[in-house]
DNA sequence: CTGAAAGCGCTTACAG
DNA sequence: CTGAAAGCGCTTACAG
């Protein structure tokens, strides 16, 4: 039963009593192989325990059975959903995940491309890190090895996308902000370099024009995307001379920030300030007052990544997609 | 520039003008290569866009560069925190990983392990399903692969550990409630088959027995680890005749559920009634009132799992480890 | 279904 | 450092 040494194919070849042809079609789960052959084959493999070693028949018939996955930062729950839909998705399609996180960096997404690479990926999703260059991405599509961008385009690159339609989602916040009665709304958190940084910017624009309301510059303050930001930004936002009466903020993590720090202060989200976040992670329930905030769909949109991926590896050539899911503000407490 | 066709180390060779071997020792970063010889062979590597296949690298050396993890789910906080321990520490030393999550599936478990196997890692972290069997970990050392338990013990199963004592952790919470003046302490969800729980029970037992209460078995019910489950249990316990005055939750996924549902009934953590969790996800000090918990330093314990793992894929032949963390008792509002 | 041969892209081992 | 050969464990292609 248990086997101490590398048993190969050939091995369980002989001891099946076929031939090593055979039983790799046995082990691929050919059609063309009787059923008594294929129990032969099978009986040998458990007898010997045998495990089949998917990285040299990988080499051997120039293909892949894995897929790079690169995000941001798993601290984040909206990545851990995206996350989760992604690897369900390709599960089911006998895909296995090699994982990389960025947090953001720019070397380390270059060195997590090229691991991936050299690991003979079949294909990348990748949530890009800001500045990021189309010209690499161009050169791994070059390679013939398919990649999705998933949540941030990067400008020039003319490869699949998935993402949502943050000016939409932008607008649809401070929409309902302004129709709530505010007229001075903050926007803060969130890197002005990356796209959907400038789109959800863009949104709130948007809404204010619509609604002829002027837009105050120094209600917009950028950040990195997390808790403490979030919470040194309300108190930054605050101290202007005329404040605003509610926040957009970039995502949830700033809002979860933002509330934490309102709270000290024995403001009320909602009633002494109105806010709305961005993504609608499963904490924005879980907080009280309950998040008001867009959903972006992390799971869905993860898993339309996977799809998308894998159509591609399929060798499906179409034109390079864009996948854009349309936000939904979700009302809940704090406005 | 961009080349389409597979670029291979031989055509590198032919390129620098050197021997196949000597260019495989460039890439390998050997000491014996001449500077003048190393840069010649580098700059090939960037003029063809050469990509080092690590897949026929480990297939000839009988290597592997990969590890494969298996945990529960993605969308418990407490399994990210761990991962990222893991992964950080993973790739400092140049390991990348394989992901894979079971939801508790036994079936998926074994699924996920073979596949890991047939990808020929180098060695596996596994957080184990209940009901896992110690024959099949034997079966994965017995082929040379060494297999990192994480979190539950496998019983039976002779192989490295890292978790954290749960006895103490149970035992922390409860003297906590008891010291608070709580004598009816009720020990909400987690599925009892697996040995955190047993372990944490035995902490909720012990505690009891040190102050001389009699415990009630009618107060501690099982369920899934999800915040709906703390839902339904915490209405369940305030049903009975005598209810509990204070809840020790087998996590704080289960302590969110809780927690909603009281402040939906109108009743206030830590006031009118005591709650203790146990992980101290970060969403615990988000929450008002803020979650009082046992840390089990998810980070950490994931850091550790992962650099024992590396000692024994390095081939540091010791005894099976067993280390185990202190939990730590945080007070914050629920008690 | 079998059998013998070649090859995927690399490393190993060795004589020079 | 070079060069030629063998081999990691599999698949491919083909004649039988």
């Amino acid at each position: 039963m248990t086997q101490h040494k590398h048993v190969t194919l050939l091995q369980v070849a002989k001891h099946a009593g076929v031939s090593r042809a055979t039983a790799s079609l046995v082990v691929r789960g050919s059609k063309n192989i009787s059923e008594a052959t294929r129990e032969k084959v099978l009986k040998s493999i458990q007898d010997l325990g045998y495990i089949y070693d998917r990285v040299a028949a990988n080499l051997r018939s120039k293909s892949s059975s894995t897929v790079g996955l690169i995000i941001m930062d798993l601290a984040n729950p909206f990545y851990s959903e995206l996350l989760i839909g992604i690897h369900q998705e390709l599960t089911k399609c006998g895909q296995t995940v090699i994982l990389g996180t960025t947090f953001n960096s720019y070397d380390t997404q270059s060195r997590l491309l090229s691991t991936m690479l050299e690991h003979r990926v079949g294909g990348i999703i990748l949530f890009a890190v800001p500045g990021s260059k189309s010209e690499v991405i161009e050169q791994i599509l070059s390679w013939g090895i398919p990649v999705v961008l998933l949540g941030r385009k990067v400008p020039g690159a003319n490869c699949d996308y998935v993402g949502m339609d943050n000016v939409m989602g932008g607008q649809l916040a401070v929409d309902h902000l302004i129709q709530k009665g505010h007229r001075r709304i903050a926007f803060l958190g969130g890197p002005s370099q990356i796209t959907s940084w400038q789109e959800r910017k863009q949104g709130y624009d948007n809404a204010h024009h619509k609604a002829g309301i002027n837009i105050d510059a120094s209600l917009v303050i950028e950040g990195p995307v997390t808790r403490e930001s979030g919470v040194e930004l309300i108190q930054q936002i605050l101290r202007i001379p005329d404040p605003p009466t509610a926040v957009f903020c970039y995502n949830d993590i700033i809002a979860l920030g933002v509330m934490m720090k309102l709270k000290e202060m024995g403001l009320v989200p909602g009633r002494d300030i109105g806010i709305v976040g961005f993504d609608d992670i499963p904490e924005a329930v879980m907080l009280s007052p309950k998040l008001t905030t867009i959903s972006s769909f992390a799971r869905l949109m993860g898993a339309r990544a996977a799809t998308l991926l894998h159509e591609r590896i399929e060798g499906l050539s179409m034109e390079p997609q864009r996948i854009i899911l349309q936000p939904k503000l979700i009302v809940r407490e704090t406005c």
